[in-house]
DNA sequence: GCCGATGCGGAGCGGATGCTCCGGTTCGCC
DNA sequence: GGCGAACCGGAGCATCCGCTCCGCATCGGC
């Protein structure tokens, strides 16, 4: 069966040719232009003012993403990858494990406060942990946490490190433009609940990494809005 | 110039007669339905909804309530009150201090955890710090505070208390559906933070309980829609 | 019971927004 | 350079939603 199967250029459909060299631009200045314009205003912004950042009409953006959600989680894609990676740089700088794990928390915090889609579509961490930003997010978690393990009062995983990322990027939200030592603070008081000291452990979470139910119906775009479709 | 106001009845504008008693239970009505849709929706829920979950006209609805957003106030009001209360009585039952504040925030995160509104307009703590139910809610906290001062690290403000409770709140929507032992370690990783036990105080706040900044134009009704004025 | 002030209901207005349609343009293989 | 497929742009459609308007019903002081 398998052997029947044409071996067809680089992937899936060959009969399909190359895309134009405008379009391949168009299709990137789109993203950009997309990822400012989420990051300012977040998900529920409208189509027209992405096309007209990007210098494109309508009709090219909606033949580059036949649906809002569609951009959007491309973006998504993008800058939760580019979080995670800035993070993890800061990470690496530091001089002992625990300052990595803190220098993580301070600086995906810092950087990314100002995204509003980021902020507001933390539930893809739940909902969609396979999606390819979040999943480069855990994985640099992972790695802080193993190295700390030693400093880390026994039982905290993964998850509750992402929760608490999660959690604490509401506070910044909140807080951020007008106090924001305030999350700092906050931030050092979890940060102090994680370590060991003599703490008795944590209970065994009941299913430490098992598949996570999506929640009801989150979709990417516009925040309780209902998708319409044509 | 005081002196020539003329004293007038019960309150302000005399000439105004007493609301006919339709109009009395309509009201009362209006804020019952807004309250359950508010609470299931959130927000962004459409006026009409309302309306009809309450049995009332449009024309009723808006004569009581000129504004969505006034609507949606009087509604949070009343529903940031009842949830300081209840989770103030919580606290009361709890036999420390301690165990008094676990109980509130075990509580408070519980029970309103399926509120879509208030979950959504946990900036009005920072934003309107003296809407009533706001106001209550912080009364409560400081209260519990002062109870469990000595069980609490050094520096540790109502401020502080009120954003980790804001913070939870977030990570109990994103996990109480469908994995809610999750939070509750988070709590408990928290709380463990804010214990005083061997480590050092916290810097001081660097303005305690000064007038903050209300944020830049965060209002009550429909989160990133900006109203329209006909 | 009369009657006017007060209250009621819901069709409809205007604007925002996701998405489509189609005539005109441009690219790139030959 | 020629030509057809791919691509572009933006006017326009359908829908949603906050809010208004106005003819009619109801309450309650007399």
């Amino acid at each position: 069966m398998l052997g029947r199967m044409t071996v067809t250029g680089p992937q899936s459909t060959p009969r399909r040719r190359a895309p134009r060299a405008d379009a391949v631009l168009n299709r990137e200045s789109i993203i950009e232009a997309a990822s400012q314009v989420l990051a300012e205003q977040g998900t529920a912004v409208d189509v027209r003012e992405i096309a007209r950042r990007s210098g494109v009409g309508m009709g090219t953006l909606y033949r580059h993403f036949p649906k809002k959600e569609d951009l959007v989680r491309t973006v998504l894609h993008n800058d939760f990858s580019k979080w995670a990676e800035s993070a993890r740089r800061a990470a690496s700088d530091a001089e002992d494990p625990w300052a990595a794990l803190a220098d993580f928390y301070q600086q995906a915090l810092t950087g990314y406060a100002r995204h509003c889609a980021i902020m507001e579509n933390f539930a893809l961490t739940w909902s969609e942990p396979d999606l390819e930003g979040i999943r480069q997010l855990r994985l640099v978690i992972e790695e802080l946490r193993a190295h700390a393990s030693a400093l880390l009062r026994p039982g905290v995983t993964t998850d509750d490190l992402l929760l608490l990322l999660v959690s604490l990027g509401h506070a910044v939200q909140f807080t951020d433009a007008c106090r924001p030592q305030m999350w700092q603070r906050l931030l050092r008081i979890s940060l102090d609940g994680l370590r060991t000291d003599h703490r008795e452990p944590l209970p065994a979470a009941t299913s430490p990494d098992a598949g996570i139910q999506p929640s009801d119906s989150h979709t990417l775009a516009a925040r309780s809005r209902p998708s319409q479709s044509g």
